[in-house]
DNA sequence: ATGGTTGCCGTGCAA
């Protein structure tokens, strides 16, 4: 089973990237974030015409996420009970017996800002859920823009990056509870090449430059991380024009899991 | 040099 998960920033923009990179990738599961669209004008028909089944979890403007899967989706479930957001980040599916999240964790802005509290805030509410979601599915794959880079060696330069968002203590300190939770960071379950990021901003060339960070992740339970045979990410996207400032993140997951 | 790029029913804001 290959999985993949990609921020695509404008699924209405974005569509005809992600129809060809489906047709090109042999996926069965795509988690997606800052769809910023509605569920209700959510591209089901295209995505139906390409093999596969859709839920999502819209907002105009921002934000929104959604998953995608060639089988059934069962159990969906949007946001995270208990946490009061009107902020749509989250949905869940089960998948092939593989409990799936798509998830997009608040940017942060800037240290200490209003919305670096709402992440820290956002981080603590995502910890509880995905102990509950982890008790229920011990076959857990959680994948997203988690806008944080979990080491210094995740950024291009860690003399500009480190301390400031995306790149701080206390949001690498909520990732790494999420992992203390029995998670693994899929794509360092494997060998990569140095500076291998999933992130590059717009501007000053930074993707010809690869001056990127690496903020998008699987995470996945240990019963399914056992079953991993590969991670990478996919430049090809990123290489397009007008493409999504982010790259997917492919893993494949041994059959029969 | 406090810039720069993209997407949004937007004309500033969030990323």
């Amino acid at each position: 089973m290959k999985i993949a998960t990609w921020n695509v920033n404008s699924l209405k923009v974005r569509l005809p990237h992600l129809l060809d990179w489906l047709n090109a990738v042999d996926l069965d599961v795509i988690a997606l974030q800052e769809i910023k669209t509605l569920d209700d004008g959510f591209p089901s028909a295209e995505l139906a015409a390409a093999g596969y089944r859709a839920v999502s979890n819209g907002q105009k403007t921002y934000n929104g996420v959604a998953l995608l899967a060639r089988g059934e989706l069962r159990d969906v479930v949007r946001d995270m009970d208990g946490f009061a957001d009107d902020q749509k980040r989250v949905i869940a599916a089960t998948i092939n017996g593989v409990r799936f999240v798509s998830v997009y964790v608040v940017n942060g802005q800037s240290v200490g800002s209003d919305k670096y509290a709402y992440k820290l805030r956002f981080l603590d509410a995502l910890h509880d859920y995905l102990a509950g979601e982890l008790d229920r599915h011990p076959l857990l794959a959680v994948g997203g823009d988690f806008n944080i880079a979990p080491t210094p060696q995740d950024s291009h330069d860690p003399a500009i990056w480190e301390g400031g968002v995306l790149c701080s203590g206390p949001e690498r300190a909520g990732l790494n509870r999420l992992l203390a939770l029995g998670l693994h960071d899929a794509f360092r379950l494997f060998p990569q090449a140095a500076n291998s990021f999933t992130w590059w901003d717009y501007r000053q060339a930074a993707f010809s430059r690869n001056l990127g960070l690496r903020i998008d992740h699987w995470l996945l339970s240990t019963p399914l991380a056992a079953h991993a045979r590969s991670a990478h990410v996919d430049l090809a996207p990123r290489r397009l024009e007008r493409p999504s400032d982010h790259a997917p993140l492919i893993v494949d997951l041994m059959p029969g899991v």
